[in-house]
DNA sequence: CTGTTAGCGCATTCAC
DNA sequence: GTGAATGCGCTAACAG
């Protein structure tokens, strides 16, 4: 089945029923409707590979994530999917897996596929790749970093104004010995967490002793490790924000573990609102960061460099989610 | 960028070029050599589209779930690009959101992209696509339900072992006063686990009084909901088995809200192990569908289909998983 | 072993 | 508005 059979039984040219799929107006309504007719009755869908070798557009967009069983992605996968889905557009996801060998490799094969363009949330595509995909005036979206060039966008996260806000809460219901968790300083966005952290308590003229601080490695365990070693110090925090939910889950064992209750205790505020954050018991403070913003972002921002090639900055609020994990110090 | 250039600068003809790119034995080595410098040289990378056009296959697969925010399937998926990845294999997610007619798309889409073969994680299936599939002797493999036919395969979880073991597991400690939250009964999946309670209790000759069966929904809502119905029967349980972890979760703050402890007064088992499980408080025993498995099932059924084109009937185990949720009766 | 050539299915000129 | 013809980049006979 192919578009020649069908320009055979509406007895038009292949070149017109190319025309109709496509919906360009040079038809007319009434050889349009018979072509229709033909494609309806034979069932007849146009072959993807051909349409794209055919017209150099592949209609299709990449989306590269490290590790979609990290729970950061799953939403941001189906808000982009979604968004795209309502543009017509196809999505294919790539798994990098932390890997820099394995990112450059699932880059190249969205460049082997013609894509119209690629969202990359994640720091281990480097490489020579980036250059082919510039070369071929191929779209390209990074979160937080990024540089400046014709064809790429940038997506960047206001994580200091969450954290901010974090801080805010707290000292507003009267904690003053506020504690930190970090994440692996490899990340920018972990180090950007950190340094708001104190800038905010500073400029709050609060005092953090070097125990408050603590380096944790954005996974339970770190969470864990890191706050069983600040419950250890001379002095008890009794408040801590974490560098991230994954962090904040661990750390709410080591606090449980040392026979202390949370928030009774000390309050706890993650990063990033996982799902999982809302049923944690007791229900998880957190900083959000609205992944479906940054895929409508994203995406928009790919179909706008398909025009205008222009480089963009663009910004993505975070916002205090406050559940059952803060509260006033005792 | 194309293979003529490569043919020209090797001074091959393209043929030779496509046969050193796809591994054909018969190129001298000599010349394999001339040409591998020459696409390395010139940067080339085959296109994708083309080569699925001029070949008739993809080496794409399709993996249909029903969404993937859903704890169940982002682990499949990643198993599932992991096995097709060492098999030189492509993956085309997509999710269906458990909405027909977008699930007809996606298979629609897969069709038309020409994928050597989908796997369909998911219930929403149904209508005409599968038959244009069939025709074009596509194979395609089923989880829990697919008729008999050629092309086609099925992966049957044996979700009844994992209840008998929930039971046995209870049983053994002291249990006898056990209750069950079924899912909807539309899932093929929950009727099959619902019966097997019912047919382990029987077994055992343990009674089940009618409050200690309530429905749930599979979500943390519907477990709050039916746990907190059968609390205020006339008898309490001291186990309840669930249908799924996130029914587990609901029970468990039902249990909590209502001033009981788990697993002190009322020990818990969920079904599916969702990584999440592991991270509650207390941590939940659970009956452990091995995602990994189905995934690279799944994965060789296609590519057995490819060559025998016949039905088969897989079956994949299931484990229950004890943590600290369940415990012997006071 | 290697080259020539004819498609694959569609989009897209360029005429009419 | 419509059709005929060309090409997209590659694979796969078929010759040699």
């Amino acid at each position: 089945m192919n578009i020649k059979e069908v320009a055979r039984i509406a007895k038009v040219s292949t070149a017109t029923v190319s025309r109709t799929i496509n919906g360009s107006d040079k038809v007319s309504e009434e050889t349009a409707l018979r072509v229709r007719r033909a494609i309806e009755k034979l069932r007849y869908y146009p072959d993807t590979n051909a349409r794209a070798l055919g017209s150099g557009r592949s209609n299709l967009y990449g989306l590269i994530i490290s590790d979609i069983t990290n729970p950061f992605f799953p939403e941001l996968v189906k808000s982009f999917e979604d968004v795209a889905m309502r543009h017509g557009k196809e999505v294919l996801v790539a798994n990098t897996n932390y890997d820099p060998v394995r990112a450059e490799h699932c880059a190249r094969r969205m460049l082997q596929r013609k894509v119209d363009g690629v969202a990359i949330m994640t720091s281990e595509v480097h490489s020579q790749v980036l250059e082919d995909f510039h070369q071929q005036r191929i779209p390209l979206v990074f979160l937080d970093t990024a540089r400046s060039r014709n064809n790429v966008s940038r997506i960047v996260i206001d994580y200091p104004s969450g954290i901010e806000s974090a801080v805010e809460h707290l000292r507003s219901i009267g904690h003053t010995f506020i504690g930190y968790i970090a994440g692996p300083a490899r990340y920018h966005s972990a180090r950007i967490r950190h340094k708001a952290f104190v800038k905010s308590m500073q400029q709050r003229g609060l005092l953090i002793p070097d125990h408050f601080v603590q380096k944790g490695d954005h996974t339970i365990g770190g969470g864990y490790d890191a706050m069983t070693l600040m419950l250890a110090g001379p002095v008890l925090p009794k408040a801590v924000i974490t560098s991230n939910d994954l962090t904040a889950i661990g750390a709410l064992r080591a606090i449980r573990d040392k026979g202390l209750r949370v928030p009774e205790d000390i309050s706890l505020v993650g990063f990033d609102d996982i799902t999982f954050s809302s049923y944690t018991q007791p229900p998880l403070t957190s900083i959000r960061i609205p992944r479906n913003e940054i895929a409508e972002t994203a995406f928009h921002a790919l179909v706008k460099m398909q025009n205008d090639h222009n480089f963009n900055v663009l910004r993505i609020p975070t916002e205090l989610v406050v559940r059952q994990s803060t509260m006033a110090p005792s």
